[in-house]
DNA sequence: GATTAGATACTCGGATAACGGCTGTCCGAGTATAAGGGG
DNA sequence: CCCCTTATACTCGGACAGCCGTTATCCGAGTATCTAATC
């Protein structure tokens, strides 16, 4: 999986809190991370829709949806991209012994066993959402964001 | 994922069938794929104690347990490894506005959100076991793993 | 015919290159803002 | 005092290299089998 999931999820929780844009680069200072690279996974969000990008001198990255209505499985498939990881190259039609295509029109047993497993997977993930995540960061460490959000519109030091 | 994971399972399959060790290189060109790749994974189920070696003329590999307790879930380990695809950076403790260690007992919402939805993706694999496989596929293609065990104790055409 | 020594051929096991995708970086297009001059 | 033009500075967006993991491959260590000679 990709390490800029972490980044981006991180991202949206902040985003949660600010009514004003936030621009990429001060979220990347935030998390003390690479600008450029956390741009790119900026860029991944804004392209599926789930952040909107307000461009000009008092522009940045603001949620395009209500932090309830984006899951986390939708920060994970922009970012990740859609293609599930596990892909049947359906050897079982290859080979001396190859089974005939017409005995073929179900998936076999170990495409299925993967397929459901992964969607075990995205419904964990589609289960919770953005506004769920910050609730619970605002329970164990309260008053968290609400600071991040007065720093993000302070200027830089 | 590993693409070599498909190719370990179908073997693992093919392997509930046959009490006579059965060559990598047999396997290999039963599925038509790369002799020599296909070696490194049944390296990784052998050293994971999934299947069992013998060696010498008439050596190969067979299962080291009942089909029944292998799961699906062990050999996806075996192959692509223990360790989580999501791992934690832990980006709450950088930056300026960093959380106080102190702070950081539990982990965050957004790891425990990862781990659940792969704890959910490894219970659906572990639910199913080889011979569940097996027996999927000799149901929905009768004869095929016996015709399969009578090609592999043939000389190689 | 049984036994034993040897040669053989086949097996796995780990160490070694080539490719693709994630990671990291850069500069250009575009726009809301701010300033400044004029009415 | 208000409005318009201009310049500005800041933003995103896509195009460009570097590194690590997966893919693919090879040859050497080890052993059960087969052969053949001997008793």
């Amino acid at each position: 999986m990709s390490g800029g999931v972490e980044w981006a999820l991180h991202c949206c929780v902040v985003l949660t809190s600010v009514d004003e844009p936030a621009p990429a680069a001060r979220l990347a200072q935030l998390h003390d991370v690479s600008p450029s690279y956390l741009a790119k996974q900026l860029q991944a969000l804004s392209g599926a829709g789930l952040i909107r990008s307000v461009q000009g001198k008092a522009g940045g990255y603001i949620l395009a949806r209500s932090p309830g209505s984006i899951t986390v499985l939708d920060v994970v498939e922009a970012v990740d991209g859609p293609s599930p990881a596990f892909v049947c190259t359906e050897i079982r039609q290859r080979g001396p012994l190859a089974t005939p295509p017409e005995a073929c029109t179900a998936p076999c047993a170990i495409a299925r066993t993967m397929a459901g497993a992964e969607q075990a997977w995205r419904e964990a993930l589609r289960a919770v959402s953005i506004a769920d995540l910050a609730r619970d960061v605002g329970s164990t460490n309260p008053g968290a964001l609400a600071g991040i959000s007065t720093w993000l519109r302070q200027a830089q030091a």
